[in-house]
DNA sequence: CCTACCGATCGGTAGG
DNA sequence: CCTACCGATCGGTAGG
């Protein structure tokens, strides 16, 4: 009677979402196969759709968690009594804490959001120029108590947040980069870029 | 006799070339098929095959024409009398400059060299590698010299090639980003970043 | 440069 | 969760 593998576990689609992920970010949306996914799991492809509904669906639901984690932190930051200057580094060391802990969501989420079907590409690109207009507002906020030097703003935030994604290829040389002093080493450059 | 359309330009292949950029930026070079890019050029999917011998040589071909132009670059910087911060202010402009002047081969060699085969992935990467190694070495140097900030030399280049790609993104809003002020703004916000 | 076509592979479904 | 399978589409070739 006893199932040998695939346990009924309830947080079997939650395994498939952790699986999903690393492989979209390794090889990308289209080049990632459900049959490939399967067979990290153990199961045949078929049996993905017990679970899920598309392989777009998968894609979804990663672009869609993180950007709520994003919405979330930033709304937090905004209630809190913080010069700008101190809000902009709250933002950017959440960034780097996100791509640290989930790589893999993060990266897909910010590569691969282009295959999102309609609603929800718009849905996602509505969210993230709102995202990208806040922290332009802070930025300009800066700039006029004089505390940021006067850059365009968009200019700053895109500029800024690239930097922050040159996390992704920190594991990449031989002796990897990281830890605390590397994390705070790239703060150092970027807000000391944007301050007076 | 005349034929209408097909002209034997000789620089059809350049023309299949520039499309296949487009084309690779757009939907990535997995979800571009030798059909639309047919399509794009007025003449059959098979009729390429005239010109070109696989999709993926046209990759190739466009990551390989942007590192030589880097490589060369970098190498007549390497050969000028200046310092390592006026060096770096050379090498983050001309990355500017690429993005600028050819946004699409620029972006698809940054994204999607994953999909060059071997033994080209490998020699790719190599190129890379040392791309910013070399960079690395005048970092370290002006942090010697005292001119630069001393931040994990690995860290910085990441972090300042990563923001200068940001430029991918300034034509997205309603009033696109750029012109001269845009430029000297990120330079700037780097420069200020890695400076002393 | 085209017509005709192929083998491979894909995402997904039927039915159990 | 599996077997069996399908329609669509892909990169590429044969032969002119």
């Amino acid at each position: 009677m006893a199932r040998p593998k695939a346990a009924a576990t309830p947080n079997r689609r939650l395994q498939i979402l952790t699986q999903a992920a690393s492989l979209f970010r390794s090889n990308g949306f289209n080049a990632t196969t459900m049959r490939q996914l399967a067979e990290q799991l153990g199961i045949e492809a078929a049996s993905l759709y017990n679970h899920i509904s598309s392989k777009e669906e998968l894609l979804r639901e990663i672009c869609f968690n993180v950007a709520n984690e994003f919405n979330t932190q930033l709304a937090t930051v905004q209630l809190q009594e913080l010069s700008p200057l101190q809000k902009l580094e709250a933002i950017l060391r959440f960034h780097i804490g996100m791509l640290l802990s989930r790589p893999d969501d993060v990266y897909v989420s910010n590569r691969d959001w282009k295959h999102l079907k309609e609603p929800w590409l718009t849905n996602f690109l509505t969210q993230r120029r709102q995202y990208e207009h806040q922290l332009a507002d802070i930025i300009q906020q800066g700039i006029d108590r004089g505390q940021l030097r006067p850059l365009q703003p968009p200019v700053a935030v895109l500029g800024l947040l690239s930097a922050v994604r040159s996390i992704e290829y920190w594991q990449r040389s031989k002796r990897p980069i990281g830890g605390t002093q590397a994390v705070d080493d790239l703060i150092t450059l970027l807000l000391k870029g944007v301050s007076n």
